[in-house]
DNA sequence: CACCGAAATATTTTT
DNA sequence: TATTTCGGTG
């Protein structure tokens, strides 16, 4: 491969990151300026110029389609099938350092990773132990608690106290799950970093081997990188040959995740020499979306700073739309996609943006009654649907008997008469002798421990695992899938009939199968070994890597229809994608910026991060739309369009209808927030009819409550109120007959 | 212990 | 509004 085929499609600057001596590096790369690119061109520039073996790239991103394309788009310019054994995102190779050095990390020798839901599971379950009451600890909350531990760090031993009343109870709760989560070998996402960076450092051994063979690192989105994440990188990367974070603080969208933007500075600090490289030259959108975003991102203050420009012309500026509500922005929507169908272009073309995933729903609606087709991306995904979950405890537990949280999951899927009490029994039996539940299941059945009846349901299931055992013993992955859903009776339970769920589960199962198939067909994956040991794929080893696989929520790349359908997806799914029109909905206050992220610190900004990614998704047209009355779960409300779009310079927005005065009324100044949520004795008093902030009203169905807000006056006056009982709203003093109890 | 209907309750983003 | 939990019945 010619150096100059990896250099001559780049820009100068592109070309400078790319060709840069040896040593450290952070790239600021703002958003369509060639991020992956100039990463991917990276990795060939070193394997070919700089002769760096593949296997001695560590590259990492944070999600599994990221870390695909990378691995593509390499073996693209290399010419040549790059496996990337070290290319994939934090998580599963964190997976596969523990994976190869269980004994060394301190687990069992087949442990298995769990997911949130998994989590909260054992939780519940501790707090019933340690009888700790579910309503005042929010079992929620805990596992928020834990996992933020974790990405900064700290185990239960030295875990940070929260300050509210129960944080003693957190405590436990953590020390609890810990312990048990080591006794069965559980490892939840935040552990296999946590773990692995524990494991490095004491063992230094393993650490001097694996810095000497990964001496080349790369990292993407690097903005979004946690505590953890960072001494991960650091550690590993350590004096590495060359290193290099590619990132954009203006896209730093995980906060709420743990993620510290702060860590790019801290990166000039902690590494040697850095060389920092810009990339400003935008290659995806045209002016008037570019610079409509530029202004918007320019209100956050601390920015490390870029100046994106473009030469893509001016285009269209950003459409408008005000729909009177949530179905008339579907409708409207629709409508949109049908016309431009018309005009010749393809629905493909379309990517529908929103802040929540719970905005979809109504979309949908509109979308099916005017046959347009679409895709959601996100919400359930499909490894964590409780059919598929079903299936992957059973096949679990044909890999791993005692695997007590696929056991206990399943020993009454399908019903076959082993209820709370049966597993409860069995589960003390289990913790006073100390083995699994299946041992103790068997022990039970010997010893007769349990009422004849549920003896008999017991051995039923413990019999039927020994049947599919033994008919799976000679079976590829496929196979085994195949025989865990039918034999258990899991296809029958979840698909009994022909009605649309009962489809839908059906396909999600058959699914399954498709996806150990491809598996099967395509040894590419997280847990192939360490490069220097030979591999050897037994069908038992291929069903646990396949376990891992689907743990890790690698959805497969088969189920990207070629259709063409318009796409719906949150605006952070939307990270690292682009696509010709981006119609941006639900852009009201409270949605977006979404009020509850905006109560922590600097919750505002990283809304209005969030929506400058939103916007730069846009390569040539950007349609932003919002409702004046949404109805949320109970009632409905009115909405005011979001304060970002007052941050939108006029001359970028082409207005699809009549704008009222009344409409944009305190937000048309940028205004300064501190971030804190103040609390309503501290707001400014504003007026209505004798109303203002504070007021004691009372409402004929919602019943008494307190002035939160008061926007406009006179009659067409929006008073936010907190109800004593129905929740906070949005009223119209016009319509709304509220009596005023006390100022 | 399973099933069914009623009632309570919840809505941010994800590896 | 949609989903999950609860409580009563068979």
């Amino acid at each position: 491969m010619r150096s100059g085929e990896i250099v001559e499609s780049l820009n100068a600057e592109q070309q400078a990151a790319v060709c840069a001596p040896l040593g450290n590096s952070l790239v600021l790369a703002g958003a369509g300026t060639g991020k992956t690119r100039a990463l991917t061109h990276r990795v060939a520039w070193l394997a070919s110029e700089e002769r760096m073996p593949i296997g001695s790239i560590l590259a990492v991103t944070f999600t599994n389609k990221a870390a695909g394309e990378m691995r593509e788009r390499i073996s693209g310019l290399l010419r040549a099938q790059v496996s990337g054994r070290w290319i994939g995102t934090f998580h599963s190779i964190a997976l596969r350092l523990l994976r190869n050095h269980r004994h060394e990390a301190g687990l069992n020798e087949d442990f298995s990773i769990i997911d949130a839901d998994d989590q909260l599971r054992i939780i519940k379950n501790l707090q019933v132990e340690l009888d700790i009451s579910l309503e005042k600890v929010d079992p929620k909350n805990v596992r928020a608690y834990i996992s933020r531990q974790k990405d900064s760090g700290r185990r239960a031993k030295n875990a940070a106290n929260l300050q509210n009343p129960y944080a003693g109870e957190f405590r436990r709760i953590y020390q609890a799950y810990e312990q048990r989560c080591q006794r069965e070998g559980l490892v939840d996402f935040g552990e296999m970093l946590l773990r692995s960076l524990e494991m490095l450092q004491q063992h230094e051994v393993l650490l001097r081997h694996y810095r000497h063979m990964l001496t080349n690192v790369l990292v993407d989105e690097f903005q979004d990188t946690n505590a953890i994440q960072y001494d991960w990188l650091k550690l590993i990367a350590g004096d590495a040959t060359s290193f290099m974070a590619v990132g954009d603080d203006d896209q730093s969208i995980y906060g709420w995740r743990g993620a510290e933007v702060a860590n790019m500075n801290k990166l000039l600090k902690d590494f040697e020499s850095v060389k920092v490289h810009r990339l400003e030259q935008n290659y995806r959108s045209t002016e008037h979306i570019l610079q409509a975003a530029n202004a918007v991102i320019a209100h956050n203050q601390g920015r490390l700073g870029k100046n994106l420009w473009t030469d893509r012309g001016s285009g269209k500026p950003i459409a408008l739309n005000r729909a009177v509500n949530e179905f008339q922005e579907g409708d409207e929507l629709a409508r949109f996609a049908k016309q431009h169908r018309v005009d010749g272009g393809k629905y493909q073309d379309i990517a529908v943006l929103y802040r929540t995933h719970a905005l979809s729903r109504v979309l949908e609606r509109s979308l099916t009654q005017s046959g347009v087709p679409y895709r959601i991306f996100g919400g359930v995904r499909f490894f964590e649907r409780a059919e598929i979950k079903d299936a992957l405890a059973y096949m679990r537990l044909i890999a791993t008997p005692d695997a007590d949280l696929a056991f206990a999951r399943v020993v009454n899927t399908p019903t076959r008469g082993v209820g709370s009490k049966t597993l409860e029994r069995l589960g003390e039996g289990a913790g006073e002798r100390g083995i699994s539940l299946h041992r103790m299941a068997e022990a039970a059945i010997v010893e007769r421990l349990l009422p004849s009846r549920a003896l008999n349901a017991v051995e039923g299931f413990i019999t039927l695992l020994a049947n599919i055992r033994r008919a799976t013993i000679s079976c590829e992955l496929p196979e085994i899938a195949e025989k865990c859903i039918h034999m258990s009776g899991l296809m029958q339970y979840h698909a009994p009939d022909a009605s649309e769920p009962s489809l839908g589960r059906r396909e999600n199962l058959e699914e399954l199968i498709n996806a150990c198939v491809q598996f099967a067909e395509n040894p590419v994956s997280e847990l192939d070994a360490d490069g220097d040991e030979p591999e050897t794929v037994t069908p038992s080893s291929a069903l646990r890597d396949f376990l891992d696989h689907a743990s890790l929520g690698d959805e497969a790349a088969g189920t990207e229809g070629p259709n063409d359908t318009m796409r719906l997806m949150t605006v952070h799914s939307a990270k690292g994608l682009e696509f010709p029109i981006v119609y941006l909905v639900g852009v009201e206050d409270g949605i977006f910026p979404n009020s509850r992220a905006i109560e922590g610190d600097g919750g505002l900004e990283e809304e209005r991060r969030l929506f400058y990614v939103a916007m730069t998704r846009a390569m040539r047209e950007l349609r932003i739309s919002f409702a004046e009355v949404r109805t949320r779960y109970q009632g409905s409300s009115i909405s005011m369009q979001s304060r970002f779009l007052a941050e939108i310079p006029e001359d970028h927005i082409d207005r699809m209808f009549q704008e009222f005065t009344a409409s944009r009324p305190s937000y048309s100044r940028p205004r300064v927030y501190d971030g804190r949520a103040r609390r309503v004795e501290d707001r400014p008093a504003a007026q209505a009819n004798g109303l203002r902030t504070g007021s004691a009203v009372k409402h004929a169905k919602f019943g008494s409550g307190i002035v939160l807000n008061v926007e406009g006056s006179g009659d067409s006056a929006r008073l936010q109120v907190r109800f004593d009982r129905a929740g906070t709203k949005w009223l119209v003093l016009g319509y709304a007959k509220l009596q005023l109890l006390e100022s």
